[in-house]
DNA sequence: TCCTCATGTGAATCGGCATTCACAACTAGT
DNA sequence: ACTAGTTGTGAATGCCGATTCACATGAGGA
């Protein structure tokens, strides 16, 4: 409506915006990215999506690396602030743990592509870098799960930094991972999840077992 | 052309082979990948270190990502053959499954960066198509085991295939993962695949816990 | 209205890198 | 030695995608 006229322009010039095309240009970019990942995202890619030019990211941005920083800041703080809220319904702490792990799950199954692209996919350094920022405050945050559930002697004194790099790498790979039996024949994902939640369960090596509602993960257990 | 055939090039033409360049650009990009990673490994990298030119690979292979294939397949097989060496030794299979792990950690701390390239990094197509066949014989070779170690009652009746995943994923993860607690402060390397092997038994759920704690890296921070 | 920014446009540029090409030079077969 | 076939050479080519540039256009203040 605001650009009614047509008549004599040949495509140039300025054409009016309503909101900030910068933030357009974020969600076109992660928009891209959840689609076809890095490979796909290329400048015009973006800015087409964005319902504008290549030249004016450039207005916003000083690069392409620049705006994908942006894309990951704000997807990693999203994504690290769900697990806060998550880690913070349950009481003992493996409920934490299972809350955490279980809400990362479905979050990387509702939309594998981007999870992918936030936790594997390369790229050019800068953009490497923040997305090893988001990986290792979640990896930390769950390290301070363990410890505060280790002195609480709810696990086991095993290092904290080392499973919890663990625990990430479990729901990388079976989650988002090249593969993971997801796509696969043998179980629905329900079911993976609940398995998932069982292997983290004793792998963190929790004391008692308040066995999980729907499904009893087996008794053997020794006692210490 | 300016410089036809009236001026004489000195560095032109064949230069005598010993051997087959072929297997010479194999290694030569092994080895540029073990540096540098793919980022670095261009054609004329390779070539240049393979002591030829450029021109001269395609001689070879048809095309750059040809040549990794095979890289990956050479690697990718050496390694199995070594995790499958060690799965023979032990008489349990929780045994064989640590002895399988081990293998894996301690080959990949010999040499993170190309641990690094054969299971993560970025690369086309062709080439992580060989490198998702390698990953994912590995991970039938992992499961494959469980499947035994539950039939002979060793380990719960947990889905196996997820288990080998999420331990691939655990391994990945420690010990060539983005972090990794590996270059930190903590632990030494011989302690974090003790806790590492130990993480791992937790997980799988032997029945029986011969408890192989050797290493008390810290204690817990409560009082005492 | 006129001037000046801020914002866009899209074609041109630039750079990197795989791939090709037109020749050499060595080897083997005759 | 002559001829083919093989293996190398390295400059040229081609492609793809990020980045820049010269030029519009609208909005707001003077």
């Amino acid at each position: 409506m605001t650009n009614g006229s047509q008549r004599r322009r040949k495509g140039r010039g300025r054409t009016p915006r309503d909101g900030s095309t910068r933030e357009r240009l974020i969600r076109a970019a992660r928009e891209v990215l959840e689609r076809g990942g890095y490979a796909t995202a290329s400048v015009i890619a973006i800015a087409e999506r964005a319902g504008v030019s290549a030249g004016a990211l450039y207005r916003h941005f000083p690069s392409k690396a620049d705006l994908f920083v942006e894309v990951l800041r704000a997807a990693g703080e999203g994504e690290l602030a769900e697990m806060n809220a998550a880690a913070t319904q349950a009481e003992s702490f493996i409920g934490r743990v299972e809350a955490v792990v279980a809400t990362y799950a479905r979050r990387a199954l509702h939309n594998r592509r981007l999870a992918w692209a936030l936790v594997y996919e390369p790229v050019d350094p800068l953009v490497d870098a923040e997305r090893l920022v988001y990986r290792r405050n979640y990896c930390r945050g769950m390290a301070a799960l363990l410890r505060q559930g280790i002195a609480a002697r709810e696990f086991p004194n095993e290092n904290p930094d080392l499973t919890a790099a663990a625990l990430v790498g479990v729901i990388s790979e079976t989650l988002v991972g090249p593969l993971s039996p997801i796509g696969g024949e043998s179980a629905s994902e329900a079911e993976i999840v609940a398995s998932l939640l069982r292997f983290c369960r004793r792998s963190v090596g929790v004391r008692d077992v308040p066995a999980l509602r729907k499904i009893r993960p087996r008794r053997a257990r020794t006692s210490e």
